[in-house]
DNA sequence: AATTTCCGTGCATTCGATTGCACAGTATTT
DNA sequence: AAATACTGTGCAATCGAATGCACGGAAATT
């Protein structure tokens, strides 16, 4: 039996789905009147008893409307389309979530595309979505200087670009206040009285690893700290294999050190590895401090020091953007910058 | 000028995208002409030099075909919706890189929801992208009685469910071998010399949630242990939350446990909380066996042994038996058993 | 009672791409 | 040379819903 019932459609191969005319021919009236009818905004022009008889006709076929016939219509798919570098990052996911959740209420629909790093597979992917239709774009992958956001530009399309900004700044963004982060941490870490801090920093071509790597140095500044040409290694991109590498040339470089502010909990959790590699502990020999404060980081060992940041509000903020932007309510761009908060956990301790 | 560039929109109101009637003016020919010269499909039909016309104009304009007009006619949309309950449980990430890593392939783009693990909010989601003419349904929400199974059965949609399936099986799906997990599981504590073993428990309307707790009862048995009845303590889902209160019973029913083998990593993540409130340690008073191999289980304190699940390979067979149902390739369905790996960490040792 | 206003509904067109059918024009056959 | 086959292109209808316009009838006005 499990061989005949099976994947849905052959079941029913006829896919008797109704139409306006169905459910007009049903409820004698004109499509058009059904097309009113099940508009809330036209319902009103229609005769009460009228529009009854039609939401009636409409619900005993289970009349589902065709969105796509509407979105060639109107011109509008209420779908947006979302791009991200990398899904199983999980800073993304809850972004993800505060995107659909605020999408959802509004009957937006998002279609998610996992673009990775590539800008030309990025430029499919986003042409691909336009050729949807989709109403807006939220882009999770842009750089400081971003092909793609010229693309989307130059296709004139509603536009937001979360966790990231561009250099420029030409586009809405939802992002964290950077600076004020590693402010936090290094504050932190100085309070504790570690006076030999390092950094761990990202990728400077993404707003992030830049905005990371300034606010350390600024901080640095502020307590008249002057890290040495090896304190700050980059890595190549946020991902615990690069925080590997990047670690191993930072404590070769800087063996003195007795902190470490990380431009991202990935990276750090690549440093923990090295430590571990090198039979060095934490926060014993070296304090660590995070960014992000992802998911299960609590559970890490030891329990990382991090800079959270609000992720789902992120999405959420997002979602509202692009919506304000989608109806035209938008006068102009902004730029929303979220305050980040420090998490004291057990990767930060005084200095040995 | 930040406030007058912005959100796109305002940068080029006019929204000159191009149809095929423009390409056609430009090239000389038919509407008609253009749309058999961009098909590949159709191509060859046309004398080379008109299709290198046609080509050669649609690129002059940056033609972007509107997708939505084509799947009116067509009746294909090239879309598949995907249902989640929850996208920040760290076994969905995967399992969507896998999807939408296929179904990209095949030009196809996946619309997301994240839909709760609310019947009727699922019914309202699954409606909505159907409603949007999607060509293919996943649900990786089913219960083992899934009305929202019944609703696509019913509309005829090509549908495969992912990670969980359904009691009676009516539908394709891709899960894990659940049962073998736990075999794995328990064959690696009576390795190590325990006999008193327990099992924390997931949600039983959930297929995985019964397919552990059967196939940890079946393992048990063929080592010729009974568990008692306070042995197994069951949570009411598959989360950290509710790990511990079911870790709270478990570890106060069975204070003799050497071993317990948890359905879930998150579950057991929060059976390491209840470990640490009553100053336990894993393994020394207690090994545990997680189920997932989440990612970044294997930074937690101590590292978790666990049996792994290949979520990304989930996600790509759920997509390639989707995309078979959609082109009515798939003469019946099937259901796809993954075979998982136990991966040994430090959660587990001999009893002491 | 005659005229105007308004309201509810129907008609027909539109959105943009696809595709069955028809028809030239050329190539092939007898 | 005539008949047939084929090939490349155009024509027009179609997918399903939305909407400007018009019209008939009822209500309101004078």
């Amino acid at each position: 039996m499990h061989e005949t019932l099976t994947i849905g459609c052959t079941v029913k191969p006829v896919n008797e789905r109704y139409t306006v005319q169905d459910v007009a021919k049903r409820a004698g009236v004109h499509a058009s009147t059904v097309s009113r009818a099940l508009n809330p905004a036209t319902r009103h022009r229609l005769s009460e008893e009228v529009a009854a008889r039609v939401v009636a006709a409409a619900a005993e076929l289970g009349y589902v409307p065709n969105s796509l016939a509407a979105s060639l219509r109107t011109r509008r798919s209420e779908t947006v389309g979302v791009v991200l570098p990398d899904i199983t990052n999980p800073v993304f996911p809850p972004i993800l979530q505060g995107l659909e959740a605020v999408l959802a209420e509004e009957r937006y629909v998002a279609m998610v595309a996992n673009a990775g790093p590539d800008p030309e597979r990025q430029r499919l992917v986003v042409e691909r979505l336009l050729a949807r239709q989709v109403d807006g774009l939220v882009l999770a992958t842009v750089t400081r200087h971003d092909s793609i956001v010229d693309q989307c530009l130059k296709a004139g399309v509603p536009l937001v670009v979360v966790n990231r900004s561009e250099a420029d700044h030409r586009v809405s963004s939802v992002v964290s206040d950077d600076v004020r982060g590693m402010q936090l941490a290094l504050d932190h870490l100085y309070g504790l009285g570690h006076r030999r801090i390092g950094h761990l920093g990202g990728p400077q071509n993404l707003s992030t690893g830049k905005g990371r790597l300034e606010g350390f140095l600024l901080a640095a500044r502020n307590h008249e700290l002057v890290p040495a040409a090896g304190d700050v290694e980059l890595a190549s991109s946020f991902s615990r294999e690069a925080g590997r590498e990047a670690a191993f040339r930072l404590l070769d470089q800087a063996p003195d050190l007795t902190g470490v502010v990380v431009a991202n909990d990935l990276l750090a959790l690549g440093l923990y590895d090295v430590l571990a590699a090198r039979g060095l502990s934490c926060p014993h020999h070296l304090s660590v401090v995070g960014h992000n404060d992802m998911p299960f980081v609590d559970m890490v060992s030891p329990p990382l020091t991090t800079v959270r940041i609000r992720h789902r509000e992120m999405g959420e903020q997002a979602a509202q953007l692009l919506l304000r932007a989608v109806r035209g309510e938008a006068v102009g761009g902004m730029d929303v910058v979220l305050k980040p908060d420090l998490v004291v956990r057990a990767s930060t301790a005084a200095p040995r």
